[in-house]
DNA sequence: GTCTATACCCTGATAGAC
DNA sequence: GTCTATCAGGGTATAGAC
């Protein structure tokens, strides 16, 4: 018979312990700043645990990612859901969908603290770093997701071929997890001294999104023809 | 007495010689795909010559960046300088500018055809992945060519707030690096059967330029209330 | 100064005993 | 399921040859 207990020890499975350890040092060190040695160490179970656990490094890391990405996504499809029933059939406003997806992921990140906002960073980072198969594994995780607010932003945004929104999306996808990675680096691109250190979420989301909407909504480009007669610029 | 044969063959200095094939097999298998004994191997030098050289596999990371973003950043003001020679003292139009500094990215890349892409997918990755000093270095290296840009922003948008113009500033670049970095990871966003192989800059200019110049002007947001009273949802 | 050989310590992974 | 021992591979530091 199990014991309860589940309030605030840990003593839960070892795979649950390596999972929570996990996603702690992921998010302090990164991922390859991250040794197994260290977490399996910091968890109490052996090194080899984690491998037959999960099957390897890359593996744990990704379902560290999964457990909170589920979460996420649920939390999108709940809002786009309640949106649309008090839309009642009609469209959605574009300012609505671009909302409940980037807004819901700023929020949650913010909910958790300091926390959520070195998690967005690992989601950040998954675009581009890890061995290219987790992007893969992150793909089919937002298929169902992505193919809902592409659908109704299609409705949304009847004029825009949905060639372009699905384009568009993925310019606002880029933009947004710059932003979140770099809450830090930020500096890069300002040098005023004003200095205010709270630079949060509530700083950026009303930002973010007058830019997305921008974007989303700008006129269309020139069917831009294609291989344009290019002259040698030497000589 | 040196000997020219300087075209196809490379017995240029051993530092030389670490920087060229470092620049290939960075691009081939990324940052840390590509391995020090790799590397000087295929170089033909010793393993220790690229510490002698640059100090670390950082370092040298940052040396073949560095030579490759100079030639870019020179570009992008030359260019600049060109558009303000013959605007003649008037304000540059935002398209020109937007234009200037991401399209000539987007453009040198297409010139050295795979390997200008894959070189693009390593900026992307700078900004999240490797131990966040690079990022800094990079910060010093774009200084002057941001400042200057950022100048001519302010000038051809007197209406967006300095302030917001470097917050899209800083969009713009995410949804660039992200649409440069995931040149492949586009499939995420898009399941058309069409299959079009040739996504190519031909392809992700125009569009990305129109994304970005309606972010740039966009609407400005609301003066985002602090903290708003938030209620519990779960009650 | 430049280059080489080599040793050091850490990583992720695995085989096999329990 | 869990542990120990061990492995190949990584980046780095240094002593010493030119």
């Amino acid at each position: 018979m199990k014991m309860p207990l589940a309030k605030s020890e840990k003593p839960a499975s070892t795979r649950d312990r390596i999972l929570d350890t996990a996603e702690e040092v992921f998010m302090a060190l990164g991922y390859e700043g991250a040794s197994m040695r260290l977490i399996t160490g910091d968890a109490g179970v052996n090194l080899a645990a984690v491998n037959y656990h999960f099957g390897g490094k890359e593996a744990l890391f990704h379902a560290v990612l999964r457990r909170r990405l589920d979460g996420l996504n649920q939390e999108r499809l709940r809002v786009l859901d309640e949106l649309e029933i008090k839309a009642n059939g009609a469209p959605l406003k574009a300012s609505q969908i671009v909302d409940a997806f980037f807004g819901t992921l700023l929020r949650m990140a913010n909910k958790h603290g300091k926390g959520g906002q070195t998690f967005l960073r690992l989601i950040g980072r998954t675009q581009t770093e890890p061995g290219e198969f987790i992007r893969t594994v992150l793909a089919e995780e937002f298929a169902d997701v992505l193919e809902r607010y592409k659908q109704a932003l299609f409705r949304a945004l009847p004029d825009v071929p949905k060639e372009e929104i699905v384009w568009r999306f993925h310019f606002m996808l880029g933009a947004t997890s710059y932003a979140i990675a770099g809450t830090d680096t930020l500096r890069l691109v300002t040098d005023w001294e004003t200095g205010e250190p709270d630079n949060d979420i509530e700083q950026l989301l009303p930002r973010l999104m007058s830019f997305l909407l921008g974007g989303l909504r700008a006129p269309l480009p020139e069917p831009s023809r294609k291989t344009p007669p290019q002259r040698r610029k030497k000589s």
